[in-house]
DNA sequence: AGCACGCCGACT
DNA sequence: GTCGGCGTGCTC
């Protein structure tokens, strides 16, 4: 008898969920590692991943797998030996691990598949008891096509029937991973004959997605399949087809990428990068290079260089959201990829795994979760803009896409090059330290200057200002721009009209019921927001405390912003970029769209806004608030800030005019404001490097951050003290030279009703925080209390 | 997660 | 004497 080690799923965090199970004789072919099975555990049936497929006899009895839920294997050996590195350096379940490598479609039951196991006994002994009739000539065409989606099953036979097949074992049931079968793009797709500039104005209306596909299309004139997969959803390519807007052509003409020339600065880098690339894969090399440096041609040609090798690249990306022109540029020039984010269909992700895992595709690129892309024998993953907070995960699995990158390098030996223009602080004491290599690019590619920059001091400033949110200086510089038919963009880290309302009878101060935050009111919408619950609340008439009439709008958000400058430009093209503003992506899309063409003179935004925009017009940044981004409670807080400038105003002067930055501030004598507006990363990371040095901040000690959570407040106090407790009694805080903060109530007390106290305990020894962690995790401790551990956490509110 | 086993309080 | 509370621990 053949026994395998299976692994179950199971929420639990204690002990190891491995099982021993026997193979019954008609499953030995196809028992492998990695596929899922159907197991007994107790008396429930459950998944299991099948571990070793050949394991020794154990010395008790065995229940039997029950079926086999995959044809081909989902789990290869690599990411599985990742997912135990994840479960144990993020202390969570090894289930939790594998679920957020495989997609969504396999670990839900949704699209059900019908596979024919048509061999043997059991399929001539059938044959044999019964005449052929609908089902037998049913179950031929199955045997043929080897699988059939459960609902097209549905079609030729009852799901009573499919039920007693599949007890039959002549067929099974499952969200099954089977293998890839159609091909596709082997065409490419033009402008149809039913399509006219009138449509495009009218599709922008009704169909924004739809628009951008055709805007894009009449730029080209051909796109090919994949490109056009790459770009939209298939809903929209069908729609499309269906309206004779687009056409599907032989393999045409392909576009023509143009390849743009070196200069001297990419030309070193890549050299290094080569070279690195063929004889030393493992190491770490960190692209420093200034905004506008030209850094994504050089991540296009590394990637081109690690394919020629026939090795396979990953490419991560913070968000999806601004970066279609680098989809574009990639898409053009890399044969074979493929891209996954998070604002894709399962069903779509589905589709671009089964071609990764099949070998079908040389560069990944995606947010990231496209870290665990089941990609072969990777010899490059490029990670841009590694500063990025949207790289953390800020859910169990509680990973760092730059931790995952680095430990699958190593595994897989292949080279990681961080690119950045303000590099994380910890990656750049990397580079000081020989962990990794720095490469340096300090001019901008083409003839680009790098911006000028003035700071203004607002203390001075508001007093002759017509606007208490424009200062004179930027005012007149905007009036330039306008004159000149350049563009601007205003940068504010802050949506809505007004962050806070306060009655000026009692002082009361309108605050979400919910969480301890502000309620932000917002014009477009007349009501009041909870930025963190999205509580949306109508305006009161009164105080809800005292009742008087006076309740005065203070502070201003982006909606205000537009507001004023309206008034002071009422003859400007005016837009607004944040959250509100394109809630849905076809808005935001069309915004870049007008900015694009020139018919927009000042944008107005949040963050979005300073990330990874390239429109040549802009020759003017306004930062309009420096000082907001600088006083949150977090030790990272002048990290953040200085990162937020430089990104705001490397927009400035990327075309042919140079550009012009303004930095409002009421601190116009803080240092970090001011090496900020010089763009001196190195001078800041000495800076900040010397006092991380001088209180033990990361990089020079490791944060283990817990938080308890309940409705309860005073369980969730409690909870944080007692695991306080727990960790002085394992614990020697002498000896193992931790630090033990807190407990303590959160920065954000409450969010969403549920009280949150936090723990924070330092130290320089990774290995006794993960393995206090891990304790703590593994413990029960109250059922109406959760407990959310986070080792390295990048925000602690 | 389920579901057993198991050791203490209020009942026909 | 039993019926049932849900605390602890096991499931190949």
């Amino acid at each position: 008898m053949r026994y395998a080690r299976v692994l179950v799923n199971l929420p639990v965090r204690t002990a190891d969920n491995y099982f021993t199970y026997h193979v019954p004789p008609k499953l030995t072919d196809a028992i492998e590692f990695g596929k899922r099975v159907l197991v007994e555990l107790g008396r429930k049936k459950t998944e299991g991943f099948i571990i070793d497929a050949d394991a020794p006899a154990p010395d008790m009895d065995t229940k039997p797998i029950l079926s086999l839920l995959d044809r081909d294997a989902v789990l290869t050996q690599d990411l599985y030996e990742l997912a135990c590195w994840l479960a144990e350096t993020c202390m969570c379940p090894l289930s939790i691990a594998i679920n957020t490598m495989i997609p969504r479609k396999l670990s839900k039951k949704s699209g059900r598949v019908v596979v024919a196991q048509m061999e043997g006994e059991g399929w001539s002994q059938y044959l044999a008891e019964n005449s052929v009739n609908n089902q037998t000539a049913w179950l031929e065409t199955l045997a043929e096509r080897g699988c059939m989606s459960y609902r097209e099953a549905l079609r030729y036979v009852s799901a009573d029937e499919l039920a007693f097949l599949q007890t039959r074992g002549l067929l099974y049931i499952s969200g099954a991973y089977l293998d890839y079968r159609e091909s596709r793009g082997e065409y490419t797709y033009v402008p149809g004959d039913a399509f006219n500039e009138k449509q495009l104005s009218l599709l922008e209306r009704r169909a924004p997605r739809q628009a951008q596909v055709m805007q894009l299309l009449l730029e080209r004139q051909s796109l090919s399949g994949k490109q056009m997969a790459a770009i939209a959803p298939a809903s929209s390519i069908k729609s499309l087809l269906r309206q004779g807007y687009v056409q599907r052509a032989p393999l045409g003409p392909a576009w023509e990428p143009r390849i743009p020339c070196l200069n001297q600065e990419q030309r070193r880098v890549l050299a290094a990068i080569d070279h690195a690339l063929a004889l030393a894969p493992e190491q770490e090399l960190l692209l420093y290079g200034v905004t506008g440096s030209g850094k994504t041609e050089v991540y296009i040609r590394a990637a081109l260089s690690c394919i020629e090798r026939g090795r396979k690249v990953i490419m991560l990306i913070p968000e999806i959201a601004l970066t279609r022109h680098l989809l574009e540029l990639f898409t053009d020039r890399i044969p074979e990829m493929a891209v996954l984010h998070s604002k894709m269909s399962p069903g779509e992700r589905y589709e671009e795994w089964k071609r990764i895992k099949n070998g079908q595709v040389n560069l990944v690129m995606g947010t990231r979760s496209a870290i665990f892309a089941p990609l072969p024998d990777i010899g490059l993953i490029i990670m841009d803009e590694e500063q990025e907070y949207t790289y953390k995960q800020e859910q169990q699995p509680r990973y760092h896409a730059r931790d995952v990158a680095r430990e699958r390098a190593r595994a897989s030996r292949a080279l990681l090059l961080l690119g950045s223009a303000t590099p994380a602080v910890e990656t750049y004491y990397r580079s000081e330290c020989g962990y990794s290599t720095r490469l340096d690019m300090s001019s901008r590619a083409g003839d680009a200057a790098l911006p000028r920059i003035y700071i203004e001091d607002m203390r001075k400033a508001v007093r002759k200002a017509r606007s208490p949110i424009v200062s004179p200086l930027l005012e007149e510089k905007i009036r330039n721009i306008l004159d000149r038919k350049e563009q601007c963009i205003l940068f504010l880290n802050r949506r809505g009209f007004s962050p806070y309302t306060i009655c000026r009878n009692c002082g009361h101060t309108l605050s979400c019921p919910n969480c301890s935050v502000g309620l932000n009111y917002h014009k477009d919408q007349n009501t009041y927001l909870c930025h963190y619950c999205g509580l949306n609340i109508a305006v009161p008439e009164v105080c809800p405390a005292c009742g008087s009439s006076y309740m005065q709008q203070t502070g201003y958000g982006t909606q205000k912003v537009e507001e004023d400058i309206r008034r002071l430009f009422p003859e400007a093209g005016i837009a607004r970029l944040d959250m509100d503003s394109s809630s849905n992506k076809g808005a935001q899309e069309q915004i870049l769209q007008a900015m694009k063409r020139n018919e927009i003179d000042i944008l107005i935004g949040t963050q979005m806004v300073a990330k990874g925009l390239d429109f040549a017009g802009v020759s003017l940044v306004g930062v309009l608030d420096a000082d907001g981004m600088l006083n949150l409670p977090d030790f990272r807080s002048g990290e953040r800030c200085f990162q937020l400038i430089v990104q705001a105003a490397g927009r400035a002067g990327r075309g042919a005019v140079p550009g012009e930055v303004v930095i409002q501030t009421y601190n116009p004598d803080n240092q970090l404001i001011a090496v900020a507006a010089r763009q001196d990363y190195p001078q800041f990371y000495r800076e900040e490097i010397k006092w991380r040095q001088l209180l033990n901040y990361p990089p020079f000690s490791h944060i283990l951050r817990i938080v308890s959570v309940s409705g309860q407040e005073s369980l969730a106090r409690r909870l944080a003290d007692m695991v306080t407790l727990y960790i002085n009694e394992i614990t020697d805080a002498q000896e193992d030279n931790i630090i033990v903060l807190g407990p303590a109530p959160c920065p954000l007390y409450r969010i969403r009703n549920r009280i949150r106290y936090q723990l924070i305990i330092k130290s320089e020894n990774m290995l006794l925080l993960n393995s206090i962690g891990t304790n703590i995790a593994s413990k029960e401790w109250h059922k109406q209390v959760r407990l959310e551990i986070d080792l390295d956490p990048l925000i602690s509110m």
